[in-house]
DNA sequence: AAATTGTTTTAATCTGAATTAAAATATTGC
DNA sequence: GCAATATTTTAATTCAGATTAAAACAATTT
């Protein structure tokens, strides 16, 4: 029967499942990437898979949903955290490329949505755009508060998330890269956003 | 015998075949288009393709190094026009934005390059590659003409490439929202990055 | 208008990765 | 340690879409 350690070990697999598909997909794309390929970074074979997901394109999917996710705990912990607009857009900078970074890394970059069946398709769609809106709310309220300046929100959240989601598209894993991105990535994308409209 | 009109026959519709592929590859993705889609599009079989490449890589291939050559030249034009760095850049957002939104566009996102066969994954790194180095050397010319403040090229580079590689993704042909496109985002992408440090 | 070359289609074949079923192994509860 | 359940493997099968070969059709040349 399905106990808490039961339960906790198939919930582990499953997870480190959804991160070596996340590194396969970036790092050889979706055509690329078979799920021998993913079987081999865990040690299993590929019909093993199957006990933890439908099909492939579940897979990609779940993927896509845990990306989601990542994406808005990051922006929820910044807008419990931040202080103002400007504070909360730059925590929620750091936090998410933190993830990217870190050890709950690679997020999958959301390339084949198109391929997704009709329902998966209109969900991570769904995720993705209230993504954008909540992000672009904080740009609003930053608006509002005074923290950021004036601009089209709208094009304005498509240029930022524009540049996140493309991180992983250079980024590898390469250790000093990962601390120079977390360092400077935050304030060039805030770069000009900043109410005062000083540079320094 | 090649004629110049056959050779002109031929270099249309392989051109238009290129655009096809790309408007495909961008909106269904690529696993989820089919050479049988391409097809579609301009009125042929899918066997007809095979008399214009060798086999699917090669059109997605070829779609990469269009998409890699639009970029050039519109970074070139704005080299050979703009007064400095930052009217360069300039330049070079509103040529590389105005050929994805006008009849050249659209231009493929490149996802699948891992896919792609070792020699032509290779050059289409090398073609991506030296696209960021000119972009960089760009802002270099204009840190040291003064007209764009000093700022960590390689990451500011990679934040903005990636907003405009990302550009594909969200907008699919609205002309409304191609013109705000054109209209604002090359001024969002400079954002921060004028010497003067002011805003308006 | 015959012949040559250029382009597309029809009708198969091929292929490799996804998927499935059943058996084997590991793990857990008792 | 034994029974029940969870997990993985082995060994096929399947299938959609890529690819090919030959024939049909179109355009152009002379």
């Amino acid at each position: 029967m399905a106990t808490d350690t039961e339960e906790t070990r198939f919930q582990l697999q499953k997870a480190r499942m959804l991160k070596a598909a996340a590194e396969c997909f970036n790092q050889k794309g979706y055509s690329g990437t078979s799920l021998r390929n993913v079987a081999d970074v865990l040690g299993l074979t590929d019909a093993a898979l199957y006990y933890y997901v439908r099909n492939k394109e579940e897979l990609v999917y779940l993927c896509y949903v845990r990306a989601a996710d990542l994406g808005r705990e990051a922006l929820d912990k910044a807008n419990a955290e931040g202080q103002n607009g400007m504070d909360v857009m730059l925590r929620y900078f750091r936090y998410h490329i933190e993830m990217m970074v870190g050890d709950r890394g690679p997020i999958a970059i959301m390339s084949e949505i198109p391929s997704l069946d009709p329902e998966h398709r209109e969900e991570v769609l769904d995720l993705s755009r209230q993504h954008s809106l909540n992000f672009e709310a904080v740009l609003e309220a930053g608006i509002e508060d005074g923290s950021i300046s004036g601009c089209n929100v709208r094009m304005t959240g498509n240029a930022i998330m524009g540049s996140i989601n493309w991180i992983p598209k250079w980024y590898h894993g390469d250790p000093a890269q990962g601390r120079t991105l977390v360092a400077e990535f935050p304030a060039i994308l805030a770069r000009g956003l900043s109410a005062k409209g000083s540079i320094e």
